[in-house]
Parts: C-alpha cells; sequence; structure tokens
RNA sequence: GGCGAGGUAGCUCAGUUGGUUAGAGCGCAUGAUUCAUAAUCAUGAGGUCGGCAGUUCAACCCUGCCUCUCGCUACCA
C-alpha cells in the first residue's frame, strides 16, 4: 500500500475542454477527490506537484469561434478565465493550473513529438481527404458537410450527423461541401502520423495486465483489458487544421498534433512552468505519478499517453489511473449542451461560502464503482443532518461548554475513568482508517471514518453528561471537555483535506494552527490553560427554500428542453417535381420477418410489393417485435439501390415517421390497398 | 451482437483467499436527554445479497445460463 520509497508526487486532473464552464460531474468525479488526495499528501510532507490545466485545442472550440465571429483564442481565454477562477474559489489546490496554449506547452509538445520522429517511433501513412482549394486548407471533420447518407439531413458533418446521430466519415457525405467557404471540395493527398499503439500491445499487457490487476480499480482494469484484447491499431497523431500545435518537421505544412496527442502533455508543460527543477517529477523512479480522470478518459490515460511516454523513454509511467464513474443530475445525465448541470460558477454564486458543503456531498456520494445521482434533496439531507447535526453540532457543544465552565481555556485532563480511556484509544485509530482510506483512494469511506470520530465525540458527550456532572462534580467536567476538545483539535486536522474552508475556519476558533497529519492521533494537542477563540457556527442549515429555487431552476430547463426537442426541424430547400418522381414508393406486405442475428437493431424482411417478394432490412428492432409484424402493411421505396447490411442485401426502405424520443412509426396507408400500389 | 463495469435494507454504499445470527450512514419508529443550529444518544423495524441451475460439508462471495442499468464498440437505407 504505502510505498516508503515514494518521494515525491506528481499528481494530475483531467484537463477541462476549454469550451464550456465546469460543472459538479466534473468535480466529483476528478478534482475533488484529488484535491482531497492532495492536500493529504502535503499534510504528511509529501513532495507534491498539483498540476491542472485547460485543454484548448481541437476542431470544436474553432469552430464555435467561427460561430461568434471570434478568434480561437478568445473562446478558449473566456472559458479558461472562467474554469481557472471558479476552481481557485472551490479551493482545489493546485500548484498550477495552466493552458494548452501557452509558448511553454507548444515548445514541450514540439519537442516531445520531433523526438518521436527523429528517432522513427511514427508511421506515416498517405491518404486522400477533402481539400478546400480557395482556402488552400483540408476539411476536417466538421468543416465539411453534407447530405447524411442514410437520413437525408442535409447538414450533417464530416465526423457526425446530428440529425440520426450517426456517426460518419467525410467520405460518406452525398453533395460534399466546404463548411468555410461554402465550395465543392476536392479529393488530395494528405500525409499523416501514426503512432503504431499495436506494436506496444505485448508490453501493455505486460504493464496492466500483469502489473496492475490489484491495485488499479477495477473498472479502469478491466476497461483497458478490454481495449487490449480486441487489439490496438494505430492512432493518427496529426490533423490537418490550423489551431493546435505546429506539427514540428518540414513537409508539415498547415498541420498541428492531434488534441488528444497535445493535451496529456499539458501536464509536463505545466509542471515546466511551475518548476525548473520539473525533471523530478516527471522522470524520477522515486516519483510516484497519479491521473485523476474520468471513465470517459480511461484509454487515453491508461494506453494512449503511457505508450507516448514509454515511446519517449526518458518518463515514469503513472503508478495509478484513479478513474471515477459519471455523476447524474436528480435522475438524468448531466448535459452541457442540454444545460443540465449544476455549473460551479454559479453554485459558488449562490451558495456564498459553502464550497465544503458540495465537497462534501460530493465526496460523501462520490461515483467511486458506479454512477451515482445528485439530487438536490439528497445535498440539503447531507448538509442539515450530517455536516450541521453531527460535525458541527459537536464541535459547537465541546466549545460552548468550554467557554461556559472555564471561559474558553482549555481545562486540565484528571483521573480517568475506564470509559475515558476506552474513547482516548479510539481516536488514535482514526489517523490511520483514514490515512489507509486515502491512500488507496477511497474517499467515500475516508469521510466517513471522519465523521465517525465526530460521532464518538457526540457520543461521549451523551454518555459522560458534563452539564449534569457540572452540579455535582467540576472536577469531572474538567477532565470531560478536556477530552472532548481533543477530538475537536482531532478533527481539524483529520478534516483538513476534505473540508479546507471549514477546518480553517475551525482553527481559528480553536487557536490552533496544525494541519500536521504526523500531529494526528495526539491526545494532547490543545495543552491546559490554552485559550479558544470565540465560537460561531461551522456549518448552517440550507432551508427548503433554497433547495426549491434550484429544483425549479432544473424544471425550467426541462421545459425550455421539451420545447426545443419538441419544434420541428426547418423544411429542406426546394426540389423540382422530377426530383420527386424519381422516387418510386410503393405499398407492400410484411411476409416474413426476423431479427438479424448479432445485431441490435436490425430486422429482415419479405416483403410483398406487388412487383415483387424482397428482402428488406431495416434498423428497428428496438421498438417491434418481429411476430407482431407480419402481415401488416407498409410504405417502401423499392428503386433505392441494393445494400448490403451484415452480409444481407436489402433492397429498399420501409418509410418510418420519428418521434421526438427517437421511437419509429410506420408510415403506411391507413386501409388496405393492393400490394404495389403507388405512393404520389 | 461483442467487450467492460455494476445489480446487497426505502435511499446511498461497505463486505468475504467461500464458514454457521449479512454490515454502515441517511430515512423511519420507540425511548432517553437538554450542553448544542428541534441538534444528540440508545433501541428497534426493514434484506429469499437481480433470477435460475451447478460445484461444495458450506456460496452474497466460485462456475454456467438468463435478466436489468451504465459505458465502449458494431449496427440504423
Amino acid at each position: 500500500m504505502e510505498n516508503k520509497d515514494i518521494k515525491r508526487y506528481t499528481v494530475t486532473t483531467a484537463l477541462p475542454y476549454a469550451n464550456g464552464p465546469v460543472h459538479i460531474g466534473h468535480l466529483a468525479g476528478v478534482y475533488v477527490p484529488a484535491d482531497i488526495y492532495v492536500r493529504y499528501l502535503r499534510a504528511n510532507h509529501r513532495d507534491v506537484a498539483f498540476i491542472g490545466g485547460s485543454d484548448e485545442h481541437g476542431v470544436p472550440i474553432t469552430i464555435k469561434a467561427r460561430k461568434e465571429g471570434l478568434s480561437p483564442q478568445n473562446i478558449v481565454d473566456r472559458y479558461h478565465n472562467i474554469i481557472k477562477k471558479s476552481f481557485e474559489d472551490f479551493g482545489i489546490s493546485f500548484d498550477i493550473y495552466s493552458r494548452t496554449s501557452s509558448e511553454t506547452h507548444h515548445k514541450t509538445a514540439s519537442e516531445f513529438f520531433k523526438k518521436l520522429y527523429d528517432e522513427d517511433k511514427f508511421i506515416v501513412k498517405t491518404n486522400e481527404q477533402y481539400y478546400d482549394a480557395d482556402n488552400k486548407m483540408f476539411l476536417a471533420d466538421r468543416y465539411i458537410t453534407g447530405t447524411c447518407p442514410h437520413c437525408g439531413f442535409e447538414k450533417a458533418y464530416g465526423d457526425q450527423c446530428e440529425s440520426c446521430g450517426t456517426s460518419l466519415s467525410a467520405t460518406d457525405l452525398i453533395n460534399p461541401k466546404s463548411a468555410v467557404s461554402g465550395n465543392v471540395p476536392v479529393m488530395k493527398e494528405t500525409k499523416h502520423w501514426y503512432l503504431p499503439l499495436d506494436k506496444y500491445e505485448p508490453w501493455l499487457k505486460e504493464w496492466i495486465i500483469d502489473g496492475h490487476k490489484n491495485d488499479w480499480r477495477p473498472n479502469v482494469y478491466g476497461q483497458c483489458k478490454s481495449w487490449i484484447d480486441s487489439g490496438l491499431h494505430p492512432r493518427a497523431v496529426t490533423r490537418d487544421l490550423d489551431w493546435g500545435v505546429k506539427v514540428p518537421i518540414e513537409d508539415a505544412e498547415g498541420k498541428v498534433l492531434y488534441v488528444w496527442f497535445d493535451a496529456p502533455i499539458g501536464y509536463i508543460s505545466a509542471t515546466k512552468e511551475l518548476t525548473p527543477d520539473w525533471e523530478k517529477y516527471w522522470k524520477s523512479k522515486d516519483t510516484k505519478l497519479v491521473h485523476f480522470i474520468g471513465k470517459d478518459n480511461i484509454v487515453f490515460h491508461c494506453i494512449i499517453f503511457p505508450t507516448m511516454l514509454k515511446a519517449e523513454g526518458s518518463y515514469i509511467l503513472p503508478d495509478n489511473v484513479p478513474s471515477n464513474e459519471f455523476l447524474n443530475l436528480e435522475g438524468d445525465k448531466i448535459s452541457t449542451s442540454r444545460n443540465w448541470a449544476v455549473w460551479l460558477h454559479e453554485y459558488l454564486e449562490e451558495f456564498p461560502d459553502k464550497q465544503d458543503v458540495l465537497r462534501y456531498v460530493l465526496t460523501a456520494n462520490a461515483p467511486e464503482t458506479k454512477d451515482n445521482d445528485f439530487t438536490w434533496k439528497d445535498f440539503q439531507t447531507r448538509n442539515n443532518s450530517e455536516l450541521v447535526a453531527i460535525l458541527g453540532n459537536f464541535v459547537n457543544r465541546a466549545l460552548v461548554l468550554t467557554k461556559k465552565y472555564f471561559d474558553g481555556h482549555i481545562p486540565l485532563r484528571g483521573e480517568l475513568t475506564d470509559f475515558d480511556k476506552t474513547t482516548l484509544e479510539e481516536i488514535k485509530t482514526f489517523p490511520l482508517r483514514i490515512s489507509s482510506a486515502l491512500e488507496t483512494y477511497h474517499f467515500r469511506e475516508g469521510l466517513r471514518e471522519l465523521m465517525n470520530l465526530a460521532r464518538l465525540g457526540n457520543k461521549y458527550l451523551a454518555d459522560t453528561e458534563p452539564w449534569k456532572v457540572w452540579k455535582t462534580d467540576p472536577k469531572r467536567v474538567e477532565t470531560i471537555l478536556n477530552i472532548s476538545l481533543q477530538i475537536v483539535a482531532n478533527l481539524s486536522i483529520l478534516g483538513n483535506p476534505f473540508l479546507p474552508f471549514s477546518m480553517d475556519k475551525l482553527r481559528k476558533m480553536i487557536n490552533f494552527d496544525i494541519i500536521d497529519w504526523n500531529k494526528s492521533g495526539d491526545l494532547d494537542l490543545l495543552e491546559e490553560g490554552h485559550k479558544l477563540n470565540k465560537p460561531s457556527l461551522l456549518f448552517d442549515q440550507i432551508d427548503d427554500k433554497a433547495i426549491e429555487n434550484q429544483i425549479n431552476k432544473l424544471m425550467e430547463t426541462k421545459k425550455a428542453n421539451i420545447l426545443s426537442e419538441a419544434k420541428a426541424k426547418p423544411a429542406k430547400p426546394n426540389i423540382e417535381f422530377d426530383d420527386f418522381a424519381k422516387m418510386d414508393i410503393r405499398t407492400g406486405t410484411i411476409l416474413e420477418a426476423e431479427k438479424v442475428t448479432k445485431t441490435k437493431k436490425l430486422l429482415k424482411f419479405l416483403i410483398d410489393t406487388g412487383i415483387d417478394k424482397r428482402t428488406v432490412v431495416s434498423g428497428i428492432a428496438e421498438y417491434y417485435k418481429p411476430e407482431e409484424l407480419i402481415g401488416k402493411q407498409v410504405s417502401i421505396i423499392v428503386n433505392l439501390a441494393p445494400k448490403k447490411l451484415r452480409g444481407i442485401e436489402s433492397r429498399g426502405m420501409i418509410l418510418m415517421a420519428e418521434d421526438a424520443d427517437g421511437k419509429l412509426v410506420f408510415v403506411a396507408p391507413v386501409s388496405d390497398v393492393k400490394n404495389g400500389s403507388e405512393v404520389k
């Protein structure tokens, strides 16, 4: 578990993409656990570099910039600043929060690429891609639009059709156009460099499958194993684009490093900006590298980036990649585009000075083993019945009693009862209970143990009843409160990684400034006669009103989303009658229907079209059972070019209407007509 | 369809190289208590550990099949 040879730590957090602000999903998955871990390490005098930064390259940012008539730099500046500020205000204690548009990063990423290039670690492939001759640029992904080959949507992108959701390749599009000029693009050869992941397969097997079977989380390990087992392929590391890190070699005009290649190098660049002595954090065997990420990033951080580091040769590899699952919000997936999220910068405004409440809730309910749900009701309950009632209340009781009886001075601990002794012994066990949870990335459990210490305090007070004893034996009360206050002091140390703002406040109240983890478990942290400052409440109740406001806000979002989803898509451009007349739509009857094996969506039909009996394959298996369709009359395009699907030749297409939720409904004659009737 | 992760009390989760009464917190009920932000403390109710088979003296834990959720992937004429 705890490796004694470890001298220092490099802890990184996934780089948030600078095209939007940060929400609670990011926090719960990555930043809060990483921050707890780092604060814990620092309290143990470990040498830590805590690295974060914004990921600012890639096509989506350039598209957003174009849409808003701004430069990509404008866009990333905007979001980088929002994100950076909100992390600061939230107490994510980065040693540096940098960005990939920085000069240092460009230089670092270039050199990294150059070294692999010089050492012949890449393979080169040439293929044909669309090219806009006027603007002299290759059209990657979203820079090309055209008609979707299967839903007919005219504004499909080169990587995906937003109408039917299919992922496409640019060459699939019908009537492709450049999104930049509107011109018809030409095919032109382009050269790209690939990282041959396949060559590293044996090494990855040894390193991950054999080497990290027991210390990586099951979700991380399983995901890696799945990738490796299914066979790795060379992956392009360059792109034809003008926003990003220029490919630093001749013959690479207009090419940049692909974002996934440059982004993780950002961890290294940021460390360079942090300290000239950066190499010890990345190249020294006695440094432990830990990547905190969400589950969407597992492949990059466990397979691709390590392969890059391995290929480069001089870097250490991650010791662990604690990846969380996803956090849902009120039962639905968090979605930036649907505005279904609790945004950090808004939370900070609406709940001022309540950073720790959110940190607490997100940790107590962290998606460590499976997706979890964040609800405002739970947020309120955890605040009111855990933070306020258990932790805040215990501290308040101890401090108020001390003020009342001893004017805020720590009383003498006199003769101990057996109960005192067992309580003191138990206090001593908490540092190890919490640290062994944190060392193994079990943050939820660590926090639970912290609360158990506060529970122990409450129980101690309830059992010893100092407010009663005071009347008969004030000496005894001195001992009771001394012990209670030692618990308070211990809480302030042990709670600091989780609740830094509140523990800071607590330390001021008890006039105490130690956060050294090694001092925790000590039973004389507060010495006799030590003067406490005036107590105040650590946490406040959150009332129903505040929760209702948040829930209403989400309801509004939901309404707005339903409205916009219900809106019909705008009509496509007019066509000539001749274009319509080319389509031959007939009525037909389903004679046979069966599921295509090994597919989720495909049904295979035999249809009597009046003209003939033919096989048609259709992707509706999610909505209809084959047996209930036999005998049903449908509309079918009979002169669509045949297409092989899963080895079955489909001759025609059944007409379906798609509802807002994606459900497909037959478009068919309302009463039976003879098969082969023309639809016109 | 393939692969991965998960399915344990109303909710959120622990758990065991398989061992005899399955745990915690929150919520709920009852009682105690008043120092404390109506907070606390005790006690209790509540679970056929997703389903069915199998291996075993013994399975929540191992094996097989099935089922549901999430993710990746294939697929949607």
